[in-house]
DNA sequence: ACCTGGCACTCGGACGAGGTGAGTGCCAAC
DNA sequence: GTTGGCACTCACCTCGTCCGAGTGCCAGGT
């Protein structure tokens, strides 16, 4: 897009395409185009724009003769200039509130939050667990479920409780009377509540060479669980809601089949690495064949990172988000995945 | 049915009718079918037999001349009859031993589980959290959040952990130098460790009695939640994959769009109260239209309990199945259904 | 330099008419 | 009670026709 005067009038174009495509999923020709909007201009110019604008591959046409569909580069152009975010309505915020207050545990907002995003939405809603590496710890609960195997329990700051079972060596060389699990509950604690998981590590190395000998075993069993399971980001997990919702416009989205696209939702890590790094300052829109994944391409996913974490305020606790058909409400989503981030990062902070 | 000798060949007809509209997903007719089964009579014969199990309401004409399709009654009718169970293929019993060993904690181990039920039966596969009720509790933990917010986590014998925030009145006469919260923790633990939770009201009573003056306001809270929360039936949590086989055979299964189904799948509830009380030693098999839920009719739930619990064995710590088309594999998803929950029994019950 | 009305052209989708074939019900014969 | 034969019924496929929305292009106007 070159030039100076025609191309606003592109761009409004371009944007008329898109709306109008969203609502109605039907391929937009230039004399409805006219009629809809009061661009000042006539078919025959939107015409000669809409050319253009195909050649330069923001819109196609399924078949000659046939109205324009925006391309996923089109609707990339249409959400880069998406200058002011509209904001909600009086409803949307009030049923935000009405729905996330009375959450007490974690489960219970996530779980909320997600039900809350696909039915503003009308679409897939996703949100990720705190991801541990960021969150602290509150607290280490050791209990044994047999004499060669530990069960652990760690507690997060974020209220998230994470379970791992640990297979240690005997203890052996235990003073008379003593509870080693119990000495180990107390060791765990003292070292590692208060220090984010991400620096675990280091922790751990110093545990190991102050731990009194017989519980050098446990120590380094348990550790050693402790950082592999925890720290490793492949371990974050995902809530999914409101599948139902990729059925609306009955096969004409997903034409073929959403088979690919329930899997890589199941997959969980495909739409997790999407996520990757989102912050909480800014909506991060991936659209259909950006997505690197089989199963996502023709489909959108919206997201922004929920809890600010840290003194800068750009890394998140954990991504959530919107996943709909390439021909979705970029606008309203992003809006409101933003809103719902905004209020579930204060009621985590608060707990 | 009523009479003795053609009844045996009508039973055939029915079963062949139903072998093969599973397989081949059409109408199925007479002509075909004498083709293909070698019943011992000409197509005539078993027209006249169609026309009388039609009468009978086991099966149906989706219109005029065309096959015939069995009707939920048929479905019903042929399940009643299912002799013996097919036992699964040699390959079949070394994927569910390859898949569930080295499952560690109880996640893991119902994760795959419902995955691998997922793969086997290329069906959606559910399974049920060992209920809470019918377990027993192996240690409770108490960390404090704020001065009047307790995280209180639960850990049964089962390896299931739930937590829940309880908000406590703040604690004033406490003697100086106490910890209120670990005693707190300790006098729980005494009295519901080993425990049964659907026996917990009464050691509940005992225990407000018992407790020094200054916990009691502590203990009634944490308790009141702790018999609320976890011995009501409805708190069961539901775990299931494969919803993307929902999507095999395009949309001939389901043809009113499957949205009823995964919204009903997404709720939970409908599913877990179908499954209700489902026992260890025999399959359940709700079909179609015996289904109330309004999403269920037209799917079928194969179900069974897994883990036996009591002397008897005939409770079960929670249900596991398959849900799937009316039109399903009903004697190989039921062999399968049982084959698993016999296999996560035993791996229960070792931890 | 750009917009506009007009016009010929394209092509998907809807509609209707046959033709085909699988499947049925019934009947007379065995 | 079983069987072969036969007339009948419809869903479905294919083919031709028509219609209309939509396009590209061009000549004329500002």
């Amino acid at each position: 897009m070159v030039g100076v005067a025609h191309d606003e009038r592109r761009l409004q174009v371009l944007r008329a395409i898109v709306q109008d495509y969203v609502s109605t999923n039907v391929p937009v020709g230039s004399k409805a185009l006219a009629a809809r909007h009061d661009l000042g201009v006539s078919s025959a110019t939107i015409r000669n724009d809409m050319a253009v604008l195909e050649e330069e591959g923001y819109i196609t046409q399924p078949h000659t003769s046939a109205g324009r569909v925006p391309t996923d580069k089109g609707y990339r152009f249409f959400v880069d200039r998406l200058s002011q975010v509209k904001p909600l309505s009086v409803a949307e915020r009030r049923a935000i509130e009405r729905f996330l207050d009375g959450a007490l545990d974690l489960d219970d907002v996530l779980g909320r939050t997600v039900r809350l995003l696909a039915q503003l939405t009308r679409n897939v809603a996703v949100i990720q667990y705190p991801t541990l590496a960021r969150s602290a710890v509150r607290h280490l609960e050791v209990v044994q479920l047999a004499t060669n195997r530990l069960l652990v329990v760690l507690i997060t700051d974020t209220g998230r409780v994470e379970q791992r079972v640990v297979e240690v060596p005997a203890v052996t060389d235990a003073p008379a009377g003593a509870d080693p699990v119990a000495e180990l509950r107390t060791l765990l604690n003292s070292a590692f509540v208060g220090a984010k998981l991400a620096e675990a590590s280091v922790a751990v190395a110093d545990l190991l060479e102050t731990a009194p000998p017989h519980l050098r075993g446990l120590v380094a069993a348990v550790s050693a669980t402790l950082v592999e399971t925890l720290v490793e980001p492949g371990e974050d997990r995902l809530l999914i809601g409101g599948t139902a919702n990729l059925t609306r416009g009955g096969a004409l989205d997903f034409p073929g089949s959403l088979r690919p696209l329930l899997e890589a939702l199941e997959e969980q890590v495909v739409v997790l690495r999407l996520m990757g790094e989102v912050a909480p300052s800014h909506v991060l829109v991936s659209i259909g064949e950006e997505n690197e994944h089989e199963g996502l391409t023709g489909a959108s996913l919206v997201s922004v990172g929920y809890g600010s974490v840290g003194g800068t305020g750009d890394l998140a606790l954990g991504g959530l988000g919107v996943v709909g058909p390439t021909r979705m409400d970029y606008a309203g989503n992003m809006a409101a995945v933003r809103a719902v981030a905004r209020y579930v990062g204060q009621l985590l902070a608060e707990s």
